[in-house]
DNA sequence: TGCAAATACTTTGCATGCAAATTAAAATAG
DNA sequence: CTATTTTAATTTGCATGCAAAGTATTTGCA
């Protein structure tokens, strides 16, 4: 237990936050465009995947927290991109279901993907792919 | 361009996004213990290393935005945990000193990085090693 | 010397991330 | 069948991340 273990250097939560930050930063420019935040379109990717599914089941598929989800939800709703339906079945459950709008805008997001990824010069997709398991390693170790 | 590209599972974007906050999510807990954010943390490491640095030094070190270290460091002054002091030679900078308080937090600290990392069991230390380094391209590619 | 441009911060407004409290409805235990 | 528990969402309060506007100061240059 040396203090050098506290050194900025060494943190893997800081690189992770610094990464993460800046290919949010890098999605921002390519998301106002489509007149979207990063979180946003992470709903709309996993409605372009399963369309029609509860709020629970999309925040465990995108891993945002139920809470910023609802607000989330509010202001795509409000831009038309999707509905949030009652289920008749259960009472307790909201389905969200893509507008035309909210299915039209795939193909308005089908580069947004190549335009990031055209950004990494020094890494290659078999080090992005191996970037991808270690860090599904670290989200399964600390448990989501 | 296949719209495959825009599925989920693929994103690096979204891996990140997981494993930066999963991450802080860990950090949580131990650094509650000490009353402290994992932003107020990454800073308390920053003037571990070097004491008395300008607002702007602090920034370059942390990547933590300037309008919200603004925030952050007001918060801590409140804590007692440093001070801002004024520049003499340079009147529109800020000199951030630790307090005794503060620089004893170390102490209480300097376990926590053991905390983190004892929860990695399906990954060592040399893929960390790796994950860092593979981070840190990602951080230069995308510019910070 | 004098003024435009660059610096260093602060402030403000908006969008989360997260914990905790709350509400409504369904599932379960007794 | 009723009370308790669990589940699904929403709401609230606090702490950022970030862009953009605003405020001093200091530089730099004509």
């Amino acid at each position: 237990m040396s203090f050098d273990q506290l050194k900025l250097k060494k943190q893997l939560c800081h690189r992770l936050y610094m990464a993460s930050n800046s290919i949010a930063r890098a999605y921002r420019e390519p998301l106002s465009a489509l007149n979207i935040t990063y979180p946003q379109y992470v709903v709309m990717m996993a409605l372009w995947e399963q369309n029609e599914i509860t709020i629970a089941e999309l925040v465990a598929k995108t891993s945002i927290d139920g809470g910023a989800m609802t607000q989330i939800l509010k202001k795509m709703a409000d831009k038309a991109l999707l509905e949030i339906i009652k289920d008749e079945h259960d009472k307790r459950k909201r389905l969200v279901q893509l507008t035309q709008q909210g299915q039209a805008l795939k193909q308005e997001a089908v580069n947004i993907p190549n335009q990031i990824t055209c950004k990494f010069t020094s890494i290659d997709s078999e080090q992005i792919e191996q970037l991808m398991q270690l860090l599904d390693l670290v989200v399964h170790d600390l448990g989501d």
